[in-house]
RNA sequence: GCCGGAGUGGCGGAACAGGUAGACGCGCUGGUCUCAAAAACCAGUGGGGGUUCCCCCGUGUCGGUUCGAGUCCGACCUUCGGCACCA
């Protein structure tokens, strides 16, 4: 007892193990990949989103993504397909450079012991990442292909600069796309953000707002993922009403969804921002509206457009023609209308409007009912505004019509007058991604006083990002002190002139380098077409469902814009998607420093091996949920690969002699039947991210072999019991890929467990002869009963009414019908 | 306020097309081994009642559909995520 134990502690250590076959695999060249040869039909690529390199070591987050979406890959290749998996480093970005004001230690050096440091961690895992194929986004000879992405949009409008209001973080002193606003916050820092007018460049995301909602469709991502997407794209669909102002010549334009409304409009509502307004203000009213204005722009966004604020605003003293009826209505402005949506102005129907009801009530402006709620007359008056459908009233030749009609009617008649027409409006804001910091691809434009904006020709890319630069930030881009990088010469006219200063937003880098790892070593090209054309998309992309509103959509966008360019021939980048939960620390909260309570996996891997960890991240929880950690859990998974280590090990030298398999015996059927049933749940059940029940299903085997290794030895079948050891280590090998192939080895064989195929399972072995079924009376589970697979339902039915003490329930009852549900249950109705 | 998940033993979690709820594991209880403990192995383990065996209750709450509901429908509660004056 006390010698085997010894055996076992020596022979199973886990870390001389790992690193033993981590050499042999690098010697053996074993995951190195051409993708040139890869076939069409066999490919799978697997990806994961790529890190950052920030420093710290990989934590349990990291894992959880990599390890066992690693595992669906190490499948797949079993099963024949010919897996690329690709690891890099998204390698721009503000906490790099944050770091670098801090210490002084440049950017480049650190972001590049980062990338070193991790890299080592990243082996732990056991991956199969073929290097050969990193791609890191710092690099100019990645961000050369950036830059050139850059001016494809550029050249066909969908890159263009603007002055906008757009969203400052006073903490990055940079601007932000919408997207990294979190409740008004700053998502890096959770700054509070302000406006701020600026001339920005922006990427024109907004027209592919259709294509990206109708992309969803045909893509195998999470229902949620696509709804949130969905929304943030947020289609809206409309009327536009062009309206006059009165005693002018002036236009402008409401967007509304309830042009049935329209005679309902008893004011309208400019944004404080939009630029008519101090045309049309009365000299009046100018000293009230400037002042407006002022507060306005003075108070926070968030305050601004929190729902729970009262609305303000203010009579600019001019009127607008309502296109028709004609009437003469007041215009305001208002802090409640959103320059940035759809026109910034907007008709008031205070009637139907939760918001326009609450306005004019204060400024006891004139609320008239034009749409009747169903049940109410038109002569009990409104006390609270009704927002959905009904009959129009008060609406000339088109009372009587409902909602719905209405819309359509009064569209029509507008459109008819060139007084408006049918409109769809996006949440959706066009990327802004120009950002005033030094550690990113710079925008590859150049100002020239003769010319004009000018982009880079592409045969001068890379524009280096220059290492020499004071990059303590200031609220304008660090490269404009940098007298090299700033003053250059226009390409057109060769004239002085001057760089853009503005570098690219890291999201940029990120939104396309799933299409170079292909060609991650090509100098000549992004990516080649033919390759990359068989390559992509990607099979498998797994991820945090933080990404959803911005990695994903941004890769969505900039996939689909050169598909349009035809550089590529699909449309979608990611077929499949799934996304891993995170993992809580023992307290059950969000793992943090300032709350103690993270936990590194390097301790771990340092007492049980990198295999047992990944193999407790898949076991203890539900992959897509994630949960919290629990040092207790992680045991059993030790306890596991122990027994599943003995087992084999009793019957190793089966595999030094050739072993027939007899004939199976009613034993032999049993565990073969176990086997099979592993096969086929841990097939469907890691093909589906199900990693918790592919364990369980291994566990019942071992469980199972336990059990018939105490029947006398000469009832075992040999040839049975190496076959079923083969299988389980097979099984298992995508799980614990170092652990499976000391295994394999012992048990004789020469070549490494990842040549091997993927063990199918025999549907004839699943069949039974004699089936455990229920018995309900009414639905309430009463007796179970043994019967034979071949029974009739006339024989079964027969057979139970007899059975055991159904008759005696039965007793002065009245059977009204008998149920079967072949090979589960009898149910017999009773009353 | 709107949109979307999720609520199952002491715990992590199963139940793939409405069909025997609780797979697998942790923990716990008992046993074997041991001088003893640990480890390992075996058995038991949703709650309550009478104790070979059986009954009642049980998947957030209340209703409904169905021969049968964790699963479908309606209302609600809790919780997590997203959006939030989007006209």
């Amino acid at each position: 007892m006390c010698s085997e134990r010894k055996k076992l502690m020596t022979e199973y250590n886990t870390k001389k193990i790992e690193e033993k076959w981590k050499k042999k695999w690098e010697e053996w060249k074993l995951y190195e990949v051409d993708v040139e040869k890869i076939e069409e039909d066999k490919k799978c690529y697997c990806l994961v989103m790529f890190s950052y390199p920030s420093g710290d070591k990989l934590h349990v987050g990291h894992w959880f993504n990599f390890g066992p979406t690693d595992t669906w890959a190490r499948f797949k290749k079993m099963q024949g397909y010919q897996v690329f998996e690709p690891m890099g480093f998204d390698a721009f970005g503000l906490p790099a450079e944050n770091y670098a004001v801090k210490t002084k230690v440049h950017p480049r050096i650190s972001t590049i012991n980062n990338i070193e440091f991790m890299r080592k961690q990243l082996r732990e895992i056991g991956a199969m990442y073929d290097w050969r194929y990193e791609v890191v986004t710092c690099e100019p000879e990645y961000y050369k292909w950036t830059q050139w992405v850059f001016l494809q949009l550029y050249k066909r409008g969908l890159a263009y600069k603007a002055e906008a209001p757009v969203n400052w973080c006073p903490e990055c002193n940079t601007v932000l796309a919408n997207e990294q606003v979190q409740d008004g916050n700053c998502d890096r820092c959770h700054t509070e953000v302000t406006k701020k007018s600026l001339n920005q460049w922006f990427f024109r995301i907004t027209g592919y707002a259709e294509k990206l909602l109708e992309g969803l469709q045909h893509i195998d991502w999470p229902e949620k993922t696509k709804i949130m997407q969905t929304n943030w794209i947020g289609r809206s669909e409309g009327t536009e009403v062009y309206f006059n102002i009165a005693e002018s010549n002036k236009t402008f334009t409401v967007f509304t969804t309830r042009p049935d409304t329209l005679y309902g409009a008893t004011y309208v509502v400019f944004a404080p921002e939009h630029p008519l307004v101090s045309e049309i203000t009365t000299v009046d009213r100018k000293e009230e509206v400037k002042k407006y204005i002022e507060n306005t722009l003075k108070i926070k966004e968030i305050d601004r457009t929190s729902t729970i604020k009262e609305k303000t605003g203010v009579f600019t003293g001019a009127y607008a023609i309502n296109p028709i009826n004609g009437e003469k209505i007041p215009v305001w402005i208002a802090d409640y209308v959103l320059y940035s949506y759809g026109t910034g102005a907007v008709m008031a129907v205070p009637a139907h409007d939760e918001r326009d009801f609450e306005f004019a009530k204060k400024y006891n402006l004139p609320v008239r009912e034009v749409i009747l709620k169903p049940g109410k007359n038109k002569e009990t008056p409104l006390e609270k505004p009704y927002a959905d459908a009904g009959i129009m009233v008060n609406s000339a030749h088109f009372n009587g019509l409902s909602s719905d009609r209405g819309i359509d009617k009064i569209t029509k008649e507008l459109e008819e007058k060139a007084k408006g027409k049918p409109k769809i409006n996006y949440r959706l804001r066009d990327w802004l991604i120009s950002r005033q910091r030094y550690w990113g691809a710079p925008i590859p434009v150049i100002y020239c006083p003769d010319c004009g904006e000018v982009p880079v020709p592409e045969e001068e890319l890379p524009v280096l990002l220059p290492d020499n630069v004071d990059f303590s930030p200031t609220g304008e881009s660090p490269l404009k002190k940098c007298k090299e990088f700033l003053n250059t010469t226009c390409p057109k006219c060769r004239k002085g002139a001057t760089r853009e200063v503005d570098t690219m937003d890291t999201f940029v880098c990120s939104s396309w380098y799933f299409l170079r790892y292909p060609c991650a070593q090509n100098s000549r090209v992004p990516f080649e077409k033919e390759l990359i054309n068989k390559m992509l998309p990607v099979d498998k992309y797994v991820g945090g469902p933080e990404h959803t509103c911005m990695h994903l959509l941004y890769a969505r966008f900039i996939t689909m814009a050169l598909h349009d360019m035809g550089y590529i021939n699909f449309t979608e980048p990611f077929s499949s998607l799934t996304h891993q939960g995170m993992i809580l620390g023992p307290d059950h909260f969000r793992m943090s420093k300032s709350r103690g309570n993270v936990i590194s996996p390097e301790s771990y891997i340092e007492k049980y091996g990198s295999d047992i960890f990944r193999c407790y991240l898949m076991f203890g929880f539900a992959y897509t949920e994630g949960g919290a950690w629990e040092d207790a859990a992680i045991v059993a998974i030790d306890r596991f690969l122990k027994r599943f280590w003995k087992i084999v090990n009793n019957y190793t030298e089966l595999f030094q002699k050739d072993e027939e398999k007899r004939e199976l015996t009613e034993e032999d059927k049993n565990l073969n039947r176990v086997r099979h049933n592993s096969i086929k749940g841990i097939t469907y059940d890691i093909e589906r991210f199900q990693f918790n029940t592919s364990i369980s299903r291994i566990m019942e085997l071992v469980n199972e072999l336990y059990k018939y290794s105490e029947i006398p030895q000469e009832k075992q079948n040999n040839g049975l019991i190496k076959e079923i050891i083969e299988d389980l280590i097979r099984l298992f090998a995508p799980m614990a890929p170092h652990f499976t192939e000391e295994l394999w080895e012992k048990t004789g064989h020469k070549k490494s467990i990842f040549l091997e195929t993927w063990p199918t399972y025999d549907p004839l072995a699943l069949a039974r002869e004699m089936i455990n079924i229920a018995v309900q009376i009414n639905g309430k589970l009463r007796a179970q009963m043994e019967i034979p697979v071949s029974i009739t339902d006339k024989e079964l039915q027969a057979e139970v009414l007899k059975y055991g003490r159904i008759p005696k329930l039965l007793e002065g009852k009245n059977i009204k019908k008998i149920i079967i549900v072949k090979r589960k249950l009898v149910n017999i109705v009773v009353t």
